[in-house]
DNA sequence: TGACGAACTTATCATTTGTTAAGTTGCGTG
DNA sequence: CACGCAACTTAACAAATGATAAGTTCGTCA
C-alpha cells in the first residue's frame, strides 16, 4: 500500500493529506509491454506500482540498456528530467500486466509549496534514489560483472522473478551471452 | 569566489546571509597529499575549493579507485554521509596545495532549518550531484573505456592539468597500463 | 496438436582489458 | 650534479567480454 511505504519514510501521513494526494491521483491498469514513459518526451507525473514489474531502459546502438527496474510497492519516476526540465532520456516499459498509481507532476509540485509535508517526502525519495545510482555507480566502477551478478542474485533475488536474463545482463553492463557463461561457470561449483 | 558560485545557483545572495556563512566557515591552506576526509570517518563538512585540486578515492584491493575530482571554484562534500548517517566510504586528498574553505556542516543545518535560502542551496547542489553521479554512471554503463577517455579528453580537458593519468584511468574504470595503450593507439589517426 | 517464436544456452573466434615486468623520461632533492 | 623516485610507456601473455551463429527448451496460439 502506498501509504505505508511513505510512512515507514516521514511517519504518520495525516488522512487530510492522504485525500490531496489522492486528488491527484489517478490508478491505472496496464498491459504487459505497455510503454508508460516514451524517450523523448517529457517526464510529467510520478508513478507508484501497486501490482506489476516495470524496466527503464535506453536505446544505445540498438539495443536496449536498461537502468532500472522496479517492482511492486515502490514509486518511479525519471528524476533526472525533474531536475534538469530536458526530455526524457529513458523509456519505461511494463514487463507484466500492472496495476499502477499516477501522479501529476504539476499538481504535486503546487501541493509541496502548499504544505510542507509534501516537500519533505519529496526530499526523502529524492535521497534514496540518490544513493540507489551512486551504490550501483560503485558497483559498476568497482566490481566485475561476474561479482555484479552474484550481488544481485544475492541480494535482490526477486529481480530474478520478474525479468529475464536479457534484460539482467543489460542492467549488470554486459551482453547475455557473457551472462550465460558466467551462469554456467557457476554451477560446477 | 564562492559568493559567484552561490548565485549562479540561487540569484542574490544577501549580504546579512554571507556573514551567516562566514561564521560557520574558515579558510584552510593544506598541502599536496593532505588528507581532508579519511576513509572510515564521519563527515562534518561542506569544502569549496578557493585554489587547488582534491581527488575522492576508495581502496579496493590494494588500489586506489577514484570516483570524483574535484577543482578550484567547487563545492564537494560526502553526500552520501550526509544522506545515510554512515561513515564515508571515501577518502578526500589534495593532489596539490591548495586553500580551501571548511564549513561546518551541524551548524549549517542549523542555518538550514532558520533561514530557508540556505535550504534552497543545499537543495540545489543536491541535484547538481545527483545529476553528475547520473551521468557518470551512464557513461560506465553505456560506453567503452576508449569513448569514455575520449569525453573527458574533450569534455573536461582541465582535469588532465591536475590530475596524473594513473588517477585518471582508476576513474575511467580501467588499469594505467590499459589508458596508456588507449592513448598510444590514438595518436596514428 | 503442431508450428512458431521467445528465452536461454553453447561453441567458436575476435577484441578489449588485466597483469606483470622492464624500459624511459623528467624532476626534485640531498 | 648525480641519484632516486614517480609518472608514464611498452611489450608479452592471460583473462574477460563481445559478436555471431547455431542449438535447445518451452509455452502460446492458430
Amino acid at each position: 500500500m502506498i501509504y505505508n511505504v511513505i510512512e515507514s519514510v516521514i511517519g504518520h501521513f495525516p488522512a487530510e493529506y492522504k485525500a490531496m494526494l489522492e486528488e491527484i491521483s489517478t490508478v491505472r491498469h496496464i498491459d504487459k509491454e505497455y510503454t508508460i514513459l516514451e524517450q523523448g518526451k517529457h517526464c510529467n507525473h510520478l508513478w507508484f506500482i501497486n501490482k506489476g514489474a516495470v524496466k527503464a531502459f535506453e536505446w544505445i546502438e540498438g539495443n536496449e540498456r536498461v537502468s532500472h527496474f522496479f517492482l511492486s510497492q515502490m514509486f518511479f519516476t525519471n528524476y533526472y528530467c525533474w531536475v534538469t526540465k530536458n526530455k526524457s532520456d529513458l523509456t519505461y516499459k511494463a514487463v507484466e500486466d500492472s496495476e499502477i498509481i499516477e501522479i501529476d507532476y504539476p499538481k504535486l509540485e503546487a501541493l509541496c509549496t502548499r504544505h510542507h509535508i509534501f516537500d519533505t517526502i519529496g526530499r526523502k525519495m529524492a535521497e534514496k534514489i540518490f544513493v540507489q545510482e551512486y551504490f550501483n555507480k560503485k558497483l559498476l566502477l568497482n566490481y566485475t560483472a561476474k561479482e555484479r551478478y552474484e550481488y544481485f542474485e544475492k541480494e535482490q533475488p526477486e529481480i530474478f522473478q520478474h525479468f529475464n536474463l536479457k534484460d539482467i545482463a543489460s542492467f549488470i553492463g554486459i551482453t547475455d551471452v557473457s551472462l550465460s557463461r558466467i551462469r554456467k561457470e557457476r554451477i560446477p561449483k
